[in-house]
DNA sequence: TAGATTGTTAATCGATTAACAATC
DNA sequence: TAGATTGTTAATCGATTAACAATC
């Protein structure tokens, strides 16, 4: 099954959604109220829901707490979904402390620096020296990393992580980051996060903006 | 002219690559590089190109000088890029000192908070209470800011700076934030950096990764 | 000139949407 | 039953690619 990557960002914006609905006391949605909150057709709601086997009925819509309960055992949120960070600089550690990581059940089990003395231990997640790193994500079975190291050091620690097991990486280095593929296999999936990237598109599209008059 | 969402973000890729491949010397490329580099096909670099207006020699490719001057102009990077950030939390002062900013030009030229005083000065960026935030932008005519405010605030801060008149905003909450075409016009760019949604995708796309094996 | 690369047109591909039969 | 919503098929839309004429 050739799965798009556009489809599960919607499984977790429809999960998030649902969730507020269900604390607002609802039971039942319909697909047009899931294409409204996020912003896409109740079509493709349903087709969505289709290509993921979730059923609803024909007439009621679908009940909100079993729908919940199927996405999140599709997005694997029915057990602690672990992950390190490579780098402990101002926002390796301000991921670390990310509030909404343990609200969506997601937890930063160690971080690694090459200088892990200098990081002030941030809550209860131990800091070790990069060094160890490979051994402690073989050990513990750690399938993700978040790299904020650095964009001297990124390619370093990306071929670390792989090297040593992890399969899924959120890379914040400013270098885009690829999976050279003679590592390996190509079974890692590697996410780049590029700030600066966001913010020229975001100037880029500003300069075009017209004054103020109805749209296209 | 109706303007593709992904074509600014190549743009700046190609960019990015071209600084690279004229300090290691080179003078000219061709489409086929730059597909190479940044993973998309040589014609669609060449349509891109024309897209811009941008042309290059029936033979000899494209003048890599020539090439990022233009592509600098497209982006409005002959001119500083100024933006300010509301929210000056752990996300919001790691942002104030990330190095990727200065090398790319965008410039960091104010913090606002609620609690100002409790935020240790950062380098030589001014850091604000939230109530003058409205005034700065329109003394300063800024266009861009990133909203780094807890959930519960981030809503309201988007209002207060569309009111104000920024046109592009980021924002690391992690809520979706959406432009209420109700307020002003619905000439505000709203970009999500939604880190939390990103994990969420990497853990499903894992899951799904068989052991080893080739590719499809 | 011959060879190579651009610029562009037509073909392909995939994702989204419209529409409707099935059915609760 | 009549009405409403799902599930799915066919139509649409847009972006990417293949291919090739133009031309340096």
């Amino acid at each position: 099954m050739n799965m798009n990557t556009e489809i599960i960002v919607r499984l977790s914006k429809y999960k998030r959604l649902l969730q507020k609905l269900k604390a607002l006391g609802l039971e039942r949605v319909f697909s047009n109220n899931l294409g409204d909150g996020i912003g896409v057709s109740p079509a493709l709601v349903r087709k969505d829901f289709s290509a993921m086997n979730i059923q609803g009925n024909k007439r009621g819509g679908y009940d909100i707490n079993i729908l919940i309960e199927q996405l999140n055992k599709l997005l694997g949120k029915d057990q602690p979904q672990e992950l390190i960070i490579a780098g402990c600089g101002r926002i390796g550690t301000a991921l670390m402390q990310y509030e909404e990581f343990s609200t969506e059940g997601l937890q930063v089990v160690a971080g690694f620096d090459i200088n892990p003395d200098g990081v002030q231990n941030v809550q209860d997640i131990p800091i070790y020296h990069l060094n160890e790193m490979a051994a402690f994500i073989k050990e513990n079975n750690i399938e993700v990393g978040i790299i904020t190291v650095p964009d001297n050091a990124a390619a370093n620690v990306l071929e670390m992580m792989i090297k040593a097991g992890v399969k899924g990486i959120l890379n914040f280095a400013s270098i885009e980051l690829k999976t050279a593929n003679s590592l390996n296999c190509n079974q890692c999936t590697i996410q780049n996060v590029n700030i600066g990237l966001e913010l020229e598109h975001l100037f880029y599209r500003i300069k075009e903006m017209p004054p103020c008059e109805e749209k296209e």
